[in-house]
DNA sequence: CAGTATCCATGCCGATACTG
DNA sequence: CAGTATCGGCATGGATACTG
């Protein structure tokens, strides 16, 4: 399966970032399986919020752009398990920035006069 | 002037992240301010493809964020500075891993069969 | 269990033109 | 120079119901 970004011409990478994890979910959906293999049921059970729709749709994409595994087994019932592939994997310290950051920024915005 | 984000009953701060970092030219615009003030002209320049519509917008709303501050002249012809609060270069070193990841994230895939 | 199918709303964002 | 005004498309994402 062919990566979705293929040729953007910009300069300037962050977009090439942004275009890749700019779902809404994308950026939970890694964060959790920086924790190891979850299943599609597992997921959606921590992810307050997201429709199996939503789940499914962004775990393709991030499936297309590389940064996730899909596995199914042929079991009845059904099981597929989701994994971050090396590339996935590359991101853990800049979700890690990202989080710290997030409950920094809430400290600020909400101590601050 | 109040920040956006106040209320949100998360308790993944990925999410109060992206909420902030989530328009389409902020992390552009954040990363060209981490050089230094800018005028808006010269952002508008220097970001290829942005409207002066949409580059009002996100700067508004980084700033209503408390991301970048906004100095006007009292000058004729007009003069604006854009700069980023200390909120604001907080993030220089996620920006920077992001841009990072981003330009190795190309060559995965262009390079990979 | 792990999704699809269908419909629908919002709002994000672009293009263009105009102004203090 | 640094924006606003107005119009409009279309992607993003939500709700609900259904299935192999």
């Amino acid at each position: 399966m062919p990566p979705r970004i293929a040729g953007t011409a910009d300069e300037c990478m962050v977009e090439a970032a942004t275009e890749v994890l700019g779902g809404k979910w994308k950026l939970v959906i890694l964060r959790h399986l920086q924790g190891g293999t979850r299943r599609f049921g597992e997921l959606h059970r921590v992810i307050p919020g997201v429709t199996p729709r939503m789940l499914t749709r962004q775990l393709r994409e991030l499936e297309a752009d590389g940064l996730i595994r899909r596995r199914v087994y042929a079991e009845v019932p059904p099981k597929v398990e989701y994994s971050v592939t090396e590339i996935g994997a590359s991101l853990e310290k800049i979700i890690d920035g990202l989080e710290a950051w997030g409950l920094w920024y809430r400290e600020q915005v909400t101590t601050a006069p």
